[in-house]
DNA sequence: ACAAAATGAATGATCATTCATTCACTACTC
DNA sequence: GAGTAGTGAATGAATGATCATTCATTTTGT
C-alpha cells in the first residue's frame, strides 16, 4: 500500500460522509469506518478532526485556483477574462457536486468562522484566487469599462448568483446545459458592466 | 408575567445564540440560561428542540414576507415592482442582522435539509413569498422586459448577489448606504432585463 | 388547598480522543 | 535460509466530555 494512501483515503472519506450527510452525519467513526481503517488511524495522519477538516478544505480552494488558471493570461480581452473565471467557477462547481457541498458547508459551520478569523485578516488572502480577482477589478473600473464599485460588491454581484445557481444545479431544481451557462455568464457581466 | 412570555424569551434566546454562536453554540442547556428559564422549561413550550427551532424559522420567514408586502401592490410598474422585492429584502436583511444569520445558519444545517424535504414537494410553497416572485417573472417573461429563462435562474440571479451582499454587509466587509443600495438594485435589474 | 407551571439533577446517547496492545515488515545473526 | 529482535503503523476498547430529554419535586397563582 502506498505511503501517503490512508491519509488520501481519509481526506476522501471526509469529502464524501461531509458533502452527502453535512457535519453532523460524519463523527470520526464514521469517517474511519467509510475509509477503511480504524478510527484511531486517523491520528496517526492527523493532529485532530479540526485539521483533517481544515487541510481538506485547503486542498479543495487550491483544486478551483488551479482549474480557474488553466487558459487563463493577463493578455486575454477584461471581457473574455470575467467570462472565463466566471463559467469556469460555474463549471467547476457543477462537475464537482462533492466539493461544492464541502465548502458550503464549511463556509457556514464554526470551522468556516475560524478560518476566516485566522486567514482574512492578512488582507491579501495567501496562496488564494482572490488576488486574480482584485486585479481583474481593479484593471476594469480603471478602464472604465464596469460600475466603480467597491471591490466586494463587484464580487458578490459576479459570483453570488454563481453559487446560487451551482446550488440549485447540483440539488436537481435546474439542469445546466452550456447554452444555459453561457446565459448566466452574459446576465453576470450585464450586471457588472457599466 | 404575559401568557405566552416564556415562549417569547426561548425562541429569542435561540435567535441570538444560533445567529451569534452557531447551532454547535446554543445547546438547550444555554437556550434556556440565556431565556432566564431551566431547562426542562423548554419542553412545556415545544415538542423539543428541532420544533423549537423550525418554528422560529417559520416565524422569521412570515416576518420577511410580511416586511415586503408593505408598499407592494399589482398595479406598480413592473420594473419598481422588481426593485422594491430586491431593495426589501437587502433593507430586511441588514436592518436584522440576527434574523439573517440564523436563516443562513438554518438552511446550512440538517434542520434546513429536513424543512426543504418536507415543504419544497408541494411545488409553490405554503404561505411563503414564493408565490409573489413567481407572480413577477412569469409577467416580465411574457411582456418581455426580462429575459427568457426559467424561474428558478431568474431568482438565482436576482438574490444570489442580495444575499452575498448583505452577507458582507453584516459581517463587517462592506458599510452599505442608501446610495449603495440603490446601485445594487439596479445593478441587479441590469442582469434580468433584456 | 388545588392545579398548572417551573425546576434542575439524573439519565442515556453520542462523540472525539487516547493508549495499551497487536500486526507487518525489515534487518541482523548464525 | 531459518530464526529473532526491533520498529513504526494500525487497531479498537475505554475514557471523559457534551447534549437532549425526562420526571420527581417545588413553586406560583387563584
Amino acid at each position: 500500500m502506498a505511503k501517503d494512501d490512508k491519509r488520501e483515503l481519509l481526506l476522501q472519506a471526509t469529502l464524501e460522509l461531509v458533502a452527502k450527510q453535512g457535519f453532523h452525519g460524519a463523527p470520526c467513526a464514521a469517517i474511519a469506518e467509510h475509509a477503511g481503517v480504524a478510527a484511531g488511524t486517523i491520528y496517526r495522519y492527523f493532529d485532530n478532526k479540526d485539521v483533517l477538516i481544515n487541510e481538506l478544505y485547503l486542498t479543495l480552494e487550491q483544486k478551483i485556483t488551479t482549474a480557474l488558471l488553466e487558459g487563463y493570461t493577463l493578455e486575454m480581452p477584461f471581457r473574455e477574462r470575467f467570462l472565463h473565471l466566471v463559467k469556469g467557477v460555474l463549471k467547476f462547481f457543477i462537475t464537482s457536486p462533492l466539493e461544492f457541498k464541502y465548502m458550503e458547508q464549511f463556509h457556514h459551520s464554526p470551522y468556516g468562522v475560524a478560518f476566516r478569523r485566522d486567514h482574512m485578516l492578512g488582507q491579501t488572502e495567501s496562496g488564494g484566487s482572490c488576488s486574480i480577482y482584485s486585479e481583474l477589478f481593479t484593471q476594469g473600473v480603471a478602464q472604465q469599462v464596469i460600475k466603480d464599485l467597491p471591490h466586494v460588491l463587484l464580487f458578490d454581484l459576479a459570483f453570488g448568483p454563481i453559487i446560487s445557481v451551482a446550488r440549485n444545479h447540483i440539488l436537481g431544481f435546474i439542469q445546466l446545459d452550456e447554452t444555459l451557462i453561457e446565459q448566466i455568464a452574459e446576465a453576470c457581466w450585464d450586471s457588472l458592466k457599466r
